[in-house]
DNA sequence: CGATCTACCTGATGGC
DNA sequence: TGCCATCAGGTAGATC
């Protein structure tokens, strides 16, 4: 479900929320959430530490704690990460709970439990752990420059929609994003990267840039399934701004002559207006 | 190597 | 109402 946006608006909030804090226990009922090591194990590197800090890469949140190691956490479809008090009922499908010595919870909350967490070391994230350390430059991290990025995309031979989706070349871009920064460049999903003038380049790249940008500024989006929500369980709101993603059948906003089509990409929806992409 | 499909799950929705 | 099929923001792994 969360890509870039939405990942980076609960990179920004655990910042002011949970960094700074001390865990005092961790309560995982989850069967699926804990996978890459022992829930003990799990449970073991965190009682006691204290998280330092709230970084993002492409769709990875990392909480870095005091004792060396660092909390990893994907949420993948369906994931929430939820600041609550602890005598707040906990929704259905809360498989993790770390309680902080100062007060309150950081729940880890998955209806279809792809989503998970695992301690690795700073180590085993830069170069063992295969998604992570082959993961691509995060656009809105590390801005690069139009003709590095360039330079990527013709290092590659391959449809659009499937180059901005591979988290090995820009980390962070999804189903919705890579749908909406076509539109916003004006190209087709199928065109393949190899035939793009210099100023179709640049044009791709600034429309990148510009609506994860955006999206950021709105909080992401938050669908009619109400599955992203922040912390505070607060929806984003750049869904209002989208222009194509979820608007099949509906006229198009910039040239008012055609309706979004939807159709399927690698088993994808994916929606785009005929007149406006080339 | 790339392109394509499937599996991993639960829940919402729409057709009949 | 209910039953069943389809679909959903992601990604690893298998297969060709």
């Amino acid at each position: 479900m969360p890509e870039l946006p939405e990942v980076e608006t609960i990179r920004r909030e655990l910042e002011k929320e949970v960094v700074g804090r001390k865990i005092k226990a961790v309560d995982i009922t989850g069967r699926r959430t804990i996978r890459r090591q022992k829930p003990a194990e799990f449970q073991a590197g965190l009682v006691g530490a204290k998280i330092t800090g709230s970084q993002r890469k492409g769709k990875y949140l990392l909480m870095p704690l005091d004792n060396g190691s660092v909390l990893v956490v994907h949420l993948r479809m369906s994931g929430q990460l939820l600041r609550a008090a602890a005598k707040e009922p906990k929704p259905k499908h809360t498989h993790v709970v770390l309680d902080f010595t100062q007060g309150g919870q950081l729940r880890f909350v998955d209806p279809r439990t792809f989503g998970e967490m695992f301690l690795a070391t700073p180590d085993e994230i830069t170069s063992e752990i295969e998604e992570l350390s082959t993961l691509g430059v995060d656009p809105v991290e590390t801005p690069m420059s139009w003709v590095d990025f360039g330079h990527l995309l013709r290092s590659k031979n391959m449809k659009l929609k499937a180059f901005l989706t591979d988290q090995s070349m820009i980390a962070g871009i999804g189903n919705i994003y890579s749908d909406e920064i076509l539109f916003d460049a004006g190209l087709r999903f199928d065109r393949e990267t190899s035939s793009l003038t210099t100023q179709e380049i640049r044009r791709l790249y600034r429309s990148l840039v510009e609506i994860l940008h955006e999206a950021c500024k709105y909080n992401g989006s938050t669908l009619a399934d109400a599955q992203y929500v922040d912390i505070f369980g607060k929806a984003g709101t750049y869904q209002e701004h989208h222009q194509v993603y979820d608007r099949d059948k509906q006229p198009c906003r910039r040239c008012r002559r055609g309706d979004i089509q939807k159709t399927k990409f690698a088993t994808r929806s994916t929606f785009y207006c005929e007149v406006c992409q080339v």
